[in-house]
DNA sequence: CTAGGATTTGAACATATGTTCAGTTAACAA
DNA sequence: TTGTTAACTGAACATATGTTCAAATCCTAG
């Protein structure tokens, strides 16, 4: 045998994004073979380089087709107003794109210490244009008195854990709806940086 | 040659154990061979079998020596007072902690799903064995009127998650001390929970 | 000084890895 | 119907893996 019937790059191209993301996301991209992907995708490993020119791009078109996907989200998230109503934006924008995407999000926490140095420096840049994002609406807060913080560099950082914490522990048929969480943490964010204001 | 000069196993297990942290922190557990840890002890690979039956008994012995410190420092660091001086003493100290045991922190986040399911549960127990610990100070202080907090179990993921997250930024040679460090995350944690009262 | 146990080597085992490629087949245009 | 090409197979490559074990060496108690 060799080519099967009713394939076609335009089915299979998606196919083993989807399923290296899976697995990589399930049991770490080193623990992952060629091999593995290739049978969740339902052909043979031969065929996965008709896709990716090695293993590396893979992780990497993973992660930074994540990283496009949540800058150009967050873009259009964003909203024009007070220092308090863009952090109530970006904490509920924050929640509801991470939730959406747990296995994306996981890879890009997980497998960073995977890319080669390049591809390391592409995915960090746009992490760093992330959390400077934060970093400026709180920067604004505290000019404008909305918000106390002692620095804001710091207090950035400690939002964004916080908020990505919640892949950590929320499950969709737990006790709590998303949206209840997304309350919860919003009160939390808000006290920390506004002190109960 | 065989045995070499100068070695004895009192010298070469703990080499085994703190060089496997080393790697498995850098490199993840699956992307690390028993030769790489060998060699970083200055020994063959075969030799490593004295001191670990096999690669996974190495990993779940560094994670549950890990948690084993963590459960014994915390209870030597809790302190008898009111809800919001256990806070503050419980978010010095897992700063503090955690700081100090980046590599074992690290892997204790990263390779749970390296566990055996066996090892797994026996690591996930005891870590909420100090998730609770935190939860019931927040209950406490809930019931004393100190906090305003809409869920504890849900508050103390939030706090966590975000204390943890010093770890992934915190450089010693950066511009904060570990000292300033601490007070404003201390001050972001109370105004989170006591809503700045 | 010597016996015996502790410690390590070095080679071997079976299996798995990422990647390449000549050959085979399915789909489609003419 | 045919020829062309995109898609895939299956085998092969060199190398790496975790683990075992007889043999060699070192250490120490007596």
């Amino acid at each position: 045998m060799a080519r099967t019937s009713g394939s076609h790059a335009g089915i299979t191209g998606p196919k083993v994004h989807k399923a290296a993301l899976r697995l990589f996301a399930q049991n770490g991209y080193a623990a992952v073979s060629m091999r593995q992907i290739a049978s969740e995708v339902g052909v043979q490993a031969g065929a996965l380089y008709n896709y990716t020119p090695d293993k590396q791009s893979l992780l990497f078109d993973l992660l930074k087709g994540h990283m496009d996907e949540l800058l150009s989200a967050r873009a259009q998230a964003a909203v024009k107003a007070s220092a308090m109503a863009q952090l109530e934006a970006f904490t509920r924008f924050h929640i509801r794109f991470h939730h959406e995407r747990g296995d994306a999000v996981f890879i890009s926490y997980m497998e960073l210490r995977n890319l080669t140095p390049e591809n390391f420096a592409v995915i960090s840049t746009m992490r760093k244009a992330y959390e400077a994002d934060l970093q400026s609406i709180l920067e604004a807060g505290e000019a404008s008195g909305e918000f106390t913080i002692a620095d804001a560099k710091v207090a950035s950082m400690a939002v964004i854990a916080m908020l990505t914490g919640v892949n950590t522990w929320y499950r969709d048929d737990g006790p709590l709806s998303l949206g209840e969480v997304e309350e919860i943490y919003w009160g939390m964010v808000r006290n920390a940086v506004a002190g109960g204001r």
